[in-house]
DNA sequence: AATTCGGGGGC
DNA sequence: GCCCCAGAATT
């Protein structure tokens, strides 16, 4: 049931985010497949970093249907250095079922929208009460925090079961009457100022109700555990060049960076690969070392360019291309910097 | 419940 | 360096 405490939180912060809310892109529609878009963006994501993905995004595919048919080359290519790529692929096989089930309407009703590819608790909540004003509940990573400091919650966030704690006390101080402000209105708190070091208290909407702020906890909430450090990996990666002036790449398969496109990167400790090219070496040369850090692991690259033949067609694998049709295939960052250390 | 998915910005 | 970001899918 809803006390003065949340009643005042949800008043203060609704009628703070309509004041000073962020002019950006997605702001300016409802359209629910574009907010779909920009939620799928955000998805672990920074603000400013989504902005200029966004807008070329929308452009490229207006409509539903521009996305469900667009190639997948062009699909990575549009999401090239955003990061977790299964997210593109997703948000396309998603809109397809959406065509497919529901004539091109994105549903309004948590269950029905929840069953679609890629839309999680989080991106369900955000396009039902922000497209549709349907006041469900939207958790990330901003909502926990500015509830943790509100509440004095001191649940470990980075446990799954955690969340279920801010997800049911969200559905009790929305604002049933702007869903939408109320949701953005927490996280826009949350990115702009009760960020997760040295919070902007002073001036917080919200401070009179901040539970953090009376007992002097805003340092020490929200709670969270520490993630295992990352596991490094040795690469030797090859920028091979033939005769007529075109380079070897090759597409990923499956699991990360899947279904993008690199020099043929070979883990130090195998040899006799290049067989499988059936490449014969004419010059090769090492130009230097790319190191490259993911969430969960760390790619050292020592980077050599070569001069090669094909020697057996029959065993060729991996695809020659010019420079310009590489410009075209999507390249994951680390083999960008690998292309510009050749430089 | 734990792991796998990218990349960048802030301190 | 370390943290963490408008998280979801898989194991």
């Amino acid at each position: 049931m809803l006390d003065q405490k949340g009643k005042e939180i949800q008043q203060n912060l609704v009628k703070w985010y309509l004041k000073e809310k962020r002019d950006l892109p997605w702001r300016h529609t409802t359209d629910p497949y574009h907010i779909w878009i920009s939620e799928v963006m955000l998805q672990q994501t920074r603000v400013d970093t989504v902005i200029p993905y966004y807008n070329r995004f929308t452009k490229a595919f207006p409509t539903m249907h521009d996305l469900a048919n667009a190639e997948e080359e062009e699909l990575l290519k549009l999401w090239e250095g955003l990061g977790y790529y299964s997210r593109a692929r997703n948000l396309q096989q998603g809109v397809k079922e959406v065509i497919e089930l529901y004539d091109a309407k994105v549903p309004n009703t948590r269950e029905q929208i929840s069953a679609i590819r890629g839309i999680g608790p989080y991106t369900a909540g955000a396009i039902l009460s922000i497209a549709y004003g349907v006041p469900e509940h939207a958790v990330d990573g901003n909502v926990m925090r500015v509830l943790s400091r509100l509440y004095a919650i001191e649940e470990d966030i980075a446990k799954p079961k955690t969340k279920k704690i801010f997800e049911n006390l969200i559905m009790i101080i929305i604002d049933k009457e702007d869903p939408s402000s109320f949701n953005q209105g927490v996280m826009e708190l949350g990115a702009t100022i009760c960020t997760p070091g040295k919070p902007k208290c002073l001036l917080c909407p919200v401070r009179e109700q901040c539970a953090a702020f009376e007992q002097g906890k805003t340092d020490s909430l929200p709670i969270k555990s520490k993630k295992s450090k990352v596991k490094k990996i040795t690469y030797n990666g090859y920028m091979l060049k033939r005769s007529d002036g075109k380079w070897l790449v090759e597409q990923r398969e499956e699991g990360l960076l899947a279904k993008l496109w690199q020099y043929p990167l070979i883990e130090t400790n195998q040899t006799n690969w290049a067989d499988l090219y059936g490449i014969t070496w004419l010059e090769v040369e090492k130009v230097g070392e790319v190191t490259h850090l993911f969430s969960h692991l760390k790619w050292e690259i020592e980077v050599f360019v070569g001069k090669v033949e094909v020697k057996d067609a029959e065993k060729f694998a991996g695809r020659w291309v010019t420079e310009e049709e590489l410009n075209q295939l999507p390249l994951p960052v680390p083999i960008q910097k690998m292309r510009n250390l050749a430089e």
